[in-house]
DNA sequence: TTTAAAGTTGCGTAGTTTACTAATGTATTG
DNA sequence: CAATACATTAGTAAACTACGCAACTTTAAA
């Protein structure tokens, strides 16, 4: 069950823009695309599902960019992943005819509930990289 | 996040074993395939995996089949689900070169553990239909 | 000891999804 | 009105999923 890499650059994203918060930080897709080492191309669509999910706002023109819509504390590893991905992480299908079809599937929607509140309790402030160990985006060759 | 059909397959196959466990029922693809509604080709290849993982017994030959290799209660959705899909159920990529690729991969380890937990405390037991309700499996139409 | 039932293994593959790139459109500011 | 920056849509190569098929091996029973 992979967790789609879209779903972990928009954390990447929003833990950038995390980062600036209360400085203010308008900031542009070239500067939190480089920042997270992603296409700048790329990272727009994903900006424009996490201003649709209400979780950034944008300007455009001159000197545009993109903002926190909320305060880091307040905004979820579950939203960004709902806003993501829909309302349910783990997709179980409600299935086939099958005898067991539906006590699974029931069993599934379970961990599905399990999960979001798990993700419930992390907070976008927990995924800015501490200053101090800089983990090894630093790390360059001659 | 799409739990692979052959995850939840896994599970119906499995919760069908469960069925006639204390009747010493080894039951045969065929049988097993058809009461789930799939196709013995495929179930064939989902119980294969089953083996190896120790979840099932075989025995090949006239009047073989597959057993459950223990008690319903002693087997967890959790040990099914990484038979079929490894140890990691929530997988998310170490990632890149991003200065949050660290910290976000960190935060979804801790989610990856939070299911594993809930998948745990679900045992192959509560994955069996209930004989009252037949939920829809018998619904036929002329 | 034949024979047929039943599991084992590996290959092939159509369809879908993912992770992008690229091109074009639209709003904002000086 | 021109430069700038976000918005949207289309297209696509690669990977993955969910199977089907066929050849092989093991075992019980006739």
């Amino acid at each position: 069950m992979r967790l789609p890499l879209k779903t972990e650059y928009a954390c990447q994203v929003l833990a950038q823009l995390a980062l600036t918060y209360d400085k203010d930080g308008v900031r542009q897709v070239e500067d939190l695309a480089s920042a997270e080492d992603l296409s700048a191309n790329y990272s727009v669509q994903i900006l424009t599902t996490l201003r649709q999910a209400g979780l950034v706002n944008s300007r455009r023109g001159k000197n545009g960019g993109y903002q926190l819509a909320r305060h880091p504390d307040e905004i979820s590893l579950a939203e960004i992943a709902i806003a993501m991905e829909g309302e349910t992480l783990v997709q179980s299908s409600p299935g086939n005819e099958g005898m067991s079809a539906a006590p699974v599937h029931a069993a599934w929607l379970r961990v599905n509930e399990a999960m979001l509140e798990s993700c419930r309790e992390i907070s976008l402030t927990e995924l800015i990289a501490s200053p101090a160990e800089d983990t090894g985006a630093q790390d360059w060759v001659i």
